[in-house]
DNA sequence: CCGCCGAAGGCAAACGCTTGCGATAAACTG
DNA sequence: CAGTTTATCGCAAGCGTTTGCCTTCGGCGG
């Protein structure tokens, strides 16, 4: 059961080990006489390279890891974000020939074991989610000297990143519930100590106070139960509100359960706008208006970062904008 | 920016290789004096052994790959399961201390990349989803000889698998719906290429004839137009159905919607049943009663089978069982 | 016809680690 | 106290590739 090696191969063409490598790897010294000869005993042997051999003194392994850094309950646990993340980052490195190692780090343990891996020259770059704005991941992860890119901006210096413009995004959200003549437009937040959460925050305070309103915080979690729970608070706040942006699809479609339990219709009464467009925003009743997050396409472009920086290439960051699908709930 | 090797390691610390090597791997040989000025001098150099050398002379890697052998629009691509999978198996890996690449085979070519991968020696041992009965994967893996564990039975013998129990699952839906009193009970297949969708189309059947009715069957292809497709066929089919056992919750969310639609109540007219017990089926009005698919068990149960080949144990395949979840749509 | 140049293939030295085996010294045994 | 067994450690031989450099040989120019 054991695999032939280069040794064999030359053997059995009647050459040497080096002529086999050089055929294998393509290059161009070589007779074609000779890299015929070699191709017909790999085939007849079914040679494989040995992987690990060549890694170590090639140094290179063709191999990038995708690095989640989330406690169990985080934000991209968030099932459609999770796999629109990480099929993205697979198609696109299956299509540049490289492989994805995927790790998600939800303890303290589990960080210093994928710093230890990268250390280890497993990979020849890091791709990068950590929301959290206190993660020690991002800095650790630089201070190896790795190519690196992080999915948001990240508290550590110097590290590119691919990241959505979450103040425009809900800056678009705000600025389409003043045209539809809505006057109170109350907002949900994610979980402040995420960067993302509080952009979002911020986009949509800065385009209320530019306009002349007050703002009508409720504070969740990314979670749907939470928005729900925001509701029932920012109804009780404020009966009056005739509108609401919630950070994210999940929160929002708790929003909307509330709302019909409390005979609210939507978007008659109160207009209802998420954020990210997930799948499940088309299927509720009334369906979802969201600000999309091309979650793909950042999970492309950072391959792409990366893939460029390990040839060399430059560091600017790239900021994804997004665009506001409008359905039935505004 | 060069990482220490084992050789600078040593002659920090005033030891040979071999001493060095053996505190790394944790060895009782070696005198407790020896062993702290070792790790003195590996903390202090922030050495970390490279890994490919370490993989050329064990001839093992410690990484298993999860390969998911499924069209771009397949079964897999579902969100809801492929992120429970995946999660499922990178913790549990990461439990046991080992390392996870994931690869997403959706076309020839990438299937015989995976092929190469695993034939390069990259993994100890191989985690394979492929729902489509003439996939050529499972047979061509375990023509490699390298352990492998399959998510369900695979047209290849010999190939260990942890399956859930289709047939029993279907089963205990209609056994649910005759109970509550329902007497023409139809149902929504999923494309029948797939040995899960097939086995699911066979529970109903069976559990139906056992008790003398008549299966009244439209086909869908597990997304959820189809399944609001197929409810519409169903409709003009058997006007006078009151029940409908949908083989996955996503057409079952479909078909709900085409109920509405039709001006039928779900469940006093109709009730609907789904399977999987996806996230989502808990947010539809009314929520969804489903055959909930233990897939984190599953994922955590391949795991497991696939650990133990590795060290030469069994490979008896396991059948998961699966539990109805009533909520409100029965 | 001779010398030189370039192309192409072979040799052998790494790459960084593990591990069987022998060496050494300490610890026993009788 | 001599003969042995034990506990530790070091030596060096690989593991399967890649690649710099040297050798060889055919071809070409002078």
């Amino acid at each position: 059961m054991k695999r032939p090696t280069l040794e064999v191969v030359a053997a059995r063409a009647g050459v040497s080990k080096s002529s086999v490598s050089r055929v294998i790897n393509g290059e161009t010294t070589v007779a074609p006489q000779i890299r015929d000869v070699v191709m017909r005993a790999v085939r007849e042997l079914g040679y494989v390279p040995n992987g690990a051999a060549r890694n170590l003194v090639t140094r290179r392994t063709d191999t990038l890891a995708l690095v989640i850094s989330d406690p169990p309950q985080g934000v991209v646990s968030d099932d459609p974000l999770f796999s629109a993340v990480v099929r993205a980052v697979s198609r696109e490195l299956e299509a540049a020939g490289k492989r994805l190692v995927l790790m998600l780090a939800e303890s303290d343990q589990s960080r210093t074991r994928v710093e230890q891996y990268v250390a280890g020259g497993h990979v020849d770059g890091v791709l990068l989610v950590a929301l959290h704005g206190t993660d020690p991941l991002p800095a650790a992860l630089a201070r190896q000297g790795l190519p690196l890119v992080s999915f948001n901006r990240t508290s550590a210096q110097d590290v590119p990143y691919v990241a959505l413009d979450n103040t425009g995004g809900a800056a678009l959200a705000v600025c389409h519930l003043l045209e539809r003549g809505r006057r109170r437009i109350a907002t949900i937040t994610g979980p402040l100590e995420l960067h993302e959460a509080r952009e979002r925050l911020d986009g949509y305070r800065r385009t209320l106070r530019d306009t002349g309103r007050r703002s009508i915080v409720a504070l969740g979690d990314f979670t749907r139960v939470s928005g729900a729970e925001a509701m029932r608070q920012l109804l009780e706040d404020d009966p009056d509100l005739d509108a609401v942006f919630a950070a994210n699809d999940l929160m929002a479609i708790g929003a909307l359960r509330t709302l019909r339990q409390a005979g609210r219709r939507v978007p008659e009464d109160v207009a209802v706008v998420g954020f990210d467009d997930i799948e499940a925003a088309s299927y509720t009743t009334p369906a979802l208006t969201s600000v999309r997050s091309p979650m793909a396409n950042q999970a492309t472009a950072a391959v792409h970062l990366l893939l460029g920086l390990i040839n060399g290439g430059p560091t600017d960051p790239v900021i994804m904008p997004n665009e506001l699908v409008v359905r039935e709930s505004t």
